[in-house]
DNA sequence: TGGTTCACG
DNA sequence: ACGTACGTGAACCAG
């Protein structure tokens, strides 16, 4: 039999200071339950316990050891950030039917002590679970210590045996005791014998054992086989003897804390689901949730927060209720989901209760169309979730797309664009406390209800919930000043970006696969002269493979390191290019088999029966508010390297019509002069100047015409670091320089650029004040980074706050300049549509004949988009495909 | 599934 | 003394 002692407060410790900052949609904190949780579950699976328990320190009056005044006084108290999360991992360890030990004024270790003593007592065997090598004395036949250790999110565990220790140490585990007595050890403010450190203790304790026959061959006693001791040493142990002494003592965990406990009562029992779902559901933890395969609690009949269960629902099948549906829609607000074939729609439905109407319109019902066509008209007020995929349905369906109001998704993104999820379940549950009726609750009480009837009880719940969560978001958006970018920006954006689902981007199918072909021919090419070099045949596409051929059997030298072996990124085989000539074909190897694996063949693997690729825009996937693109990601298509471009000639305009491509010239620098109001920065957009070169300019004290390439470059790289909240070390990689020369470059920009230095002191200090950073018109990004113990978190979360206000506020800009973009071209009566944004970007597809309006158009568009103090400035070009047009 | 790499702005 | 630029998504490997 086995029980697993886990050192409570040791490994909530490792996990704080190990995993990165995360929290709950609340802003509670959850790292260290995070991290505790995992490792629970690395030893549990390690060693498959019988019986597990934990113990925990308690804040005591008075500590056992007293008699040593000063002891733990250097033990640092713990930050606020963990001391938020233990009653939580408490409560999650007692819905988890975990056991907890902990008595007042007996540390951890005591009770680890007292609880393995017993277990051995019991004919148990016991494995304490801690990241504190003071354990490593309670090590037996009977006792394992696993030692954890956290290193950049990643826990390891070692099992450390009496053999082990053995191995590691020279002596037996009761006598780490001893060394202690000798060495001391700061942490725990044992105070050792002075003089002494940890080399001469191991020396010592590995002849003599202990203290006590140390100090009886004394002096006549060796530092090491046949090396007698120096007359310093002894010296220093004769005076510390006093010190060792008392350290041994304080060194010696104590097994006789008064703890009732048997290992019995400790085994291994099932969790309490609804006890830990609601703690795992309140924190967030999805992934958890389903690793414990935890259910929702099935809700008992009386207390069903269901709303359809008691909303009085109507059937829209004829005249007579199509008559009535019309007038409830016309009088207020309407709640509305659709589904495959079917729409179910809400009014008057109190957030809290059920007091409300609902419409259940089915597909294939006489009056089915005429519904439909009533609810899409522009003067109906209609709310939903994740608006932008229903107008796309809509469109298909030939339905209009006006009189959105609200966007359950889209609001909750505003309030907080970090929460992870904007699923509508989650969102209920967060903000107004109900789960909309899924499968458990069906389970409960709508098991006898047929199917067509329960679907339609799903859908109409999922109405009422977009209609409670807008009468709880709308008016966080009013409190949060967020209501201009919902109305004006996100909530308008949605039809803009339907069209351009819908519209896709033409590619050329032959020329695509004849250039994957053509790929694929060079990198078997390119494979063999890799293998021919090496002598080996390996998955060049493996890091852990291509790692060990190229720096254990070619030798190379490896300049960086990952989390599991050598670091094979491009930036590390360029810097070893002229060492071995298979390094540049492995580059070489790279770009073709990205260019073939993402492009190539993944584009053609998603052209429409249209000849054309429809992406989708993710309007709630950012942090700080830029639109991403995926299946396929349209936003990342090459264009940097000459092969890459060849990539962009396949996306091209149908016979007769063009692209337009409209880009910002620089909108983060020219944001970052408009907001942080630099007076240098200004005068050289408002003179037209280049940016790159006027920078280099100014900080080198030299004319713009003497800047040479090389100066450019490197301002522009500089420019690059100011907007992403530069550090020397990144920017010296980057650029090529030492640290030292990287810092002064910084230096001298920032004394140059003084506006810009002080918004960016300015930007953290607010950010770290209100906790969230903002853009200029109100979006807004929580920042509970800012105020991390951890150096690392702490400092990222200082860059993210210098970056987020810039990337932001390009990212409404944009936005404001998409609605405005389309708004023009719908008036214009021009033969154009929009296809594509790339963050600064956009593509429209034209007839060839109106391509100069329509480059025009969106120059003006995107111009007019906000009023800086610095010029905006886009500029546009025609082409036949993507690459021309650019 | 998480880590690594790399494509883009 | 820390470890290192902001924001994404996709393919691939390894466990």
């Amino acid at each position: 039999m086995k029980l697993v002692a886990v050192d409570g407060n040791s490994i909530v410790n490792r996990a704080f200071f190990g995993v990165r900052m995360l929290n709950a949609p609340d802003g509670t904190p959850t790292n260290a339950i995070f991290g505790f949780l995992n490792i629970l579950r690395r030893i549990e699976a390690e060693e498959a316990p019988d019986a597990v328990c934990v113990t925990f320190d308690l804040p005591a009056p008075t500590f056992r050891h007293l008699r040593y005044e000063g002891y733990k006084a250097t033990r640092h108290g713990m930050p606020d950030e963990l001391a938020a999360q233990m009653p939580i991992l408490k409560e999650t360890l007692d819905a988890m039917n975990i056991r907890r030990y902990e008595l007042s004024g007996w540390e951890a270790d005591d009770l680890l002590g007292t609880i393995s003593k017993k277990c051995t007592e019991a004919g148990w065997e016991c494995v304490v679970c801690t990241g504190d090598k003071d354990s490593l004395q309670l090590v037996s036949d009977a006792v394992t210590v696993r030692l954890v250790t956290t290193r950049m999110g990643q826990t390891t565990t070692r099992a450390v045996t009496p053999e082990v220790f053995r191995e590691e140490y020279g002596f037996d585990p009761i006598h780490m005791i001893d060394l202690k007595a000798l060495m001391g050890d700061a942490s725990d403010n044992i105070p050792g014998v002075r003089g002494v450190g940890e080399k001469t203790a191991l020396g010592l304790i590995q002849l003599y054992g202990s203290v006590e026959r140390l100090y009886e061959q004394m002096p006549g006693i060796c530092q090491a086989p046949d090396k007698p001791a120096s007359p310093s040493l002894i010296r220093k142990l004769t005076e510390g003897r006093e010190q060792a002494m008392m350290s041994k003592d304080l060194a010696t965990i104590r097994c006789e804390a008064p703890l009732a406990f048997t290992p019995e009562e400790n085994r291994v029992r099932a969790v309490d689901n609804d006890a830990l779902y609601r703690i795992f559901d309140r924190l967030g933890f999805a992934r958890l949730m389903e690793q414990y395969k935890l259910t929702p609690p099935v809700r008992e009949a009386d207390e069903a927060p269901v709303f359809e269960a008691e909303c009085v629902t109507v059937e829209v099948t004829d005249a007579e209720t199509l008559a009535e549906f019309q007038k409830a829609i016309a009088a207020a607000p309407v709640a509305v989901r659709f589904s495959e074939d079917m729409a179910t729609c809400c009014v008057n439905v109190e957030s809290d209760g059920p007091e409300g109407l609902g419409f259940i319109l089915r597909e294939g019902t006489p009056v089915w169309r005429q519904a439909l066509e009533a609810l899409c008209a522009d003067s109906i007020q209609k709310e939903g979730h994740e608006v932008k995929d229903t107008l796309r349905k809509l469109m298909d369906m030939g339905l209009g797309t006006g009189g959105w109001v609200f966007d359950a998704a889209l609001a909750a993104y505003l309030i907080d664009p970090t929460a992870g999820s904007f699923e509508l379940g989650t969102l209920c549950r967060r903000w107004c406390g109900f789960t909309p009726m899924d499968g458990a609750a069906e389970d409960g009480q709508f098991s006898l209800l047929d199917d067509g009837v329960k679907a339609a009880a799903r859908l109409l719940s999922e109405a009422a919930a977009v209609s409670a969560l807008r009468e709880t978001l709308e008016p966080k958006l009013e409190a949060y000043g967020l209501t201009f970018l919902f109305r004006e920006v996100e909530l308008p954006l949605c039809p803009v970006l339907a069209r351009m689902e819908r519209a896709g981007f033409l590619v050329d199918r032959q020329a695509l696969t004849a250039f994957g072909k053509l790929l694929g021919a060079q990198i078997d090419t390119v494979s063999a002269e890799i293998y021919a070099l090496t002598g080996k045949e390996f998955n060049i596409n493996s890091p852990k493979q291509l790692g060990e051929v190229l720096f254990d059997d070619l030798g190379l030298p490896a300049p960086k390191k990952t989390a599991r072996g050598y670091s094979t990124s491009a930036d590390v085989l360029e810097k070893l290019r002229s060492r071995h000539p298979v390094v540049g074909l492995v580059l070489e190897y790279r770009e073709l088999a990205k260019l073939k694996s993402t492009y190539a063949d993944g584009l053609a693997k998603v052209i429409g029966p249209d000849g054309r690729i429809h992406t989708s825009f993710q309007m709630t996937a950012t942090a700080t508010g830029r639109l991403s693109s995926t299946e396929p990601n349209l936003q990342n298509i090459p264009v940097r390297r000459e092969l890459g471009g060849e990539i962009r000639k396949m996306f091209v305009a149908p016979e007769g019509r063009v692209l337009v491509d409209a880009d910002y010239s620089q909108i983060e620098l020219r944001i970052l002069a408009h907001i942080s109001g630099d007076e240098q920065m200004r005068k050289a957009y408002l003179a037209g100047e280049d940016i790159h070169r006027a920078t280099a300019a100014q900080v080198l004290g030299i004319d713009p015409e003497e800047v040479t390439h090389e100066q450019r470059s490197r301002a522009k790289a500089v420019n690059f670091g100011i907007v992403y909240g530069i550090s020397a070390f990144s920017l010296a990689d980057d650029i090529h320089v030492s640290v030292a020369e990287a810092r002064e470059y910084i230096n001298t920009y920032m004394a140059t650029y003084k506006g810009v230095a002080a918004y960016m002191d300015r930007v953290v200090k607010e950010a770290k004040e209100t906790g969230v950073a903002a853009t200029l018109y109100g979006r807004r990004r929580p920042m509970p980074e800012l105020k991390a113990q951890n150096f690392n978190v702490r400092s990222f979360g200082e860059r993210v706050a210098r970056n987020m206000p810039i990337q932001g506020t390009a990212a409404d800009i944009m936005k404001i300049a998409m609605v405005r973009a389309d708004r023009a071209l719908m008036d214009s009566g021009l033969d154009a549509r929009l296809l594509l944004q790339v963050h600064d970007e956009l593509i429209v597809e034209c007839a060839a004949g109106d391509a100069q309006a329509v480059r025009a158009l969106l120059v003006d568009a995107m111009e007019g988009a906000a009023a800086l103090t610095v010029p905006l400035t886009a500029e546009a070009h025609v082409g036949r495909n993507w690459y021309e047009a650019k």
